[in-house]
DNA sequence: ATATCAATACGCAACGTAACGTAATGTGCG
DNA sequence: CGCACATTACGTTACGTTGCGTATTGATAT
């Protein structure tokens, strides 16, 4: 299950120098910083070992490929912290929409990294793996919280919440791919989904 | 705007040998094929030469990158033919849900390739810009068309033409990035946005 | 306790392979 | 004749691997 975090496990027990925690965190910000300036394609191991000062053997013996540190760069949560966890699911329409936009406004300002996952998810079913569990997952919940308050597939929603949360989670993605001067040409209907959405909750909730 | 198809007409006039249109053609038949068969990724213009029994320096004098030839595989309709178009766009419920189910069931059937095209698109944005237009704008015109039959932004929508061509296209990406044993584990919302599209069509029809 | 040793991780340097993008050379088509 | 083509070759870059010397750790022996 857990192949990357097993990784950092092996040989438990025994004698012998530990693995440098230093060196581990230094080669995962290095791709985070490497993905974000240059996109994922152009990320190499050896741009990887240079600015994280570390040799490229120490790489290779941790890690299987360079998608798999970008995998374990969303596993261990460095990617998409805090505005995932909603600041207070009580079910309230505005702190929907607050918590709409908080994500989307997170998303928008590490575009350039998310958009190298993304790419990279598209390539390999372990890196999509990750963000599923690590993106998609927690909206889903979050959503699916909410609009259970009005109950299962309510009128307010018509859709399941899985479904609608799986169709932002698209919208979203789909979002990336496109340039922020085109979002900002007026060309986004984004707003208009969360107003769909959070009016539905109001409604739901009254 | 369209440096893609002009490459195709550079020295236009004036005497000399022709491009070959076979060795074009064998070209983007390659790319098409190795990135089905093994991801973009792994694709490299080597492969592609041999494969496409054409000579290196060919390729480079003719397209400035591996995504420019990619971009030319959707720009020239070779990726994304016929199923786009609506069979017959009367506005009839029964239609929509052809069509929808129609591009849908094409799409499924080309997965890998458009994988290897959606993460490209991430990452280039001129890819994404192919992809917009012939893939999302195509979608987005049919069902304003069919939405303007009940009026704009009639109660059968609720929403624009555009932000349902959105998540329309958020919901194919978002599955695309999915594996088809992920897809089938009735976890699709696929179906759901479909019958949710076509109910409302219906009533609005009627 | 302190010294020693085995085991392991580390950075560094170098290797052969693969793909890159370009150049040189000839053949074939218009 | 001019240009596009295939072929071949080249230097460069990144790959993934290996050997080496050093640093750090736990176990063992004094």
């Amino acid at each position: 299950m857990c192949e990357l975090a097993v990784s950092y496990a092996r040989h438990v027990e025994k004698v012998g120098r530990k693995r440098s925690e230093e060196a581990r965190a230094a080669v995962l910000r290095a791709m985070r910083e490497l993905v974000t300036e240059q996109g994922y394609s152009h990320v190499t191991i050896e741009k990887i070992a240079a600015r994280a000062r570390v040799g490229k053997p120490t790489i290779y013996r941790w890690w299987q490929s360079k998608n798999a540190i970008l995998a374990e760069c969303v596993l261990s949560g460095e990617v998409l912290p805090t505005p995932v966890e909603p600041t207070s699911p009580t079910g309230q329409a505005d702190d929907a929409a607050e918590w709409l936009h908080a994500v989307l406004a997170y998303i928008d300002a590490n575009a350039p990294l998310l958009r190298g996952i993304v790419a990279a998810a598209f390539e390999d079913a372990a890196v999509a793996e990750q963000l599923s569990i690590h993106l998609a997952y927690p909206i889903e919940a979050v959503l699916q919280q909410w609009a259970s308050i009005s109950g299962p597939r309510s009128p307010a929603t018509e859709l399941s919440a899985r479904a609608l949360a799986q169709l932002f989670m698209g919208a979203i993605v789909y979002r990336l791919s496109r340039t922020p001067s085109d979002v900002a040409a007026g060309d986004d209907p984004m707003e208009e989904l969360f107003d769909m959405l959070v009016s539905r909750l109001r409604i739901a909730a009254s």
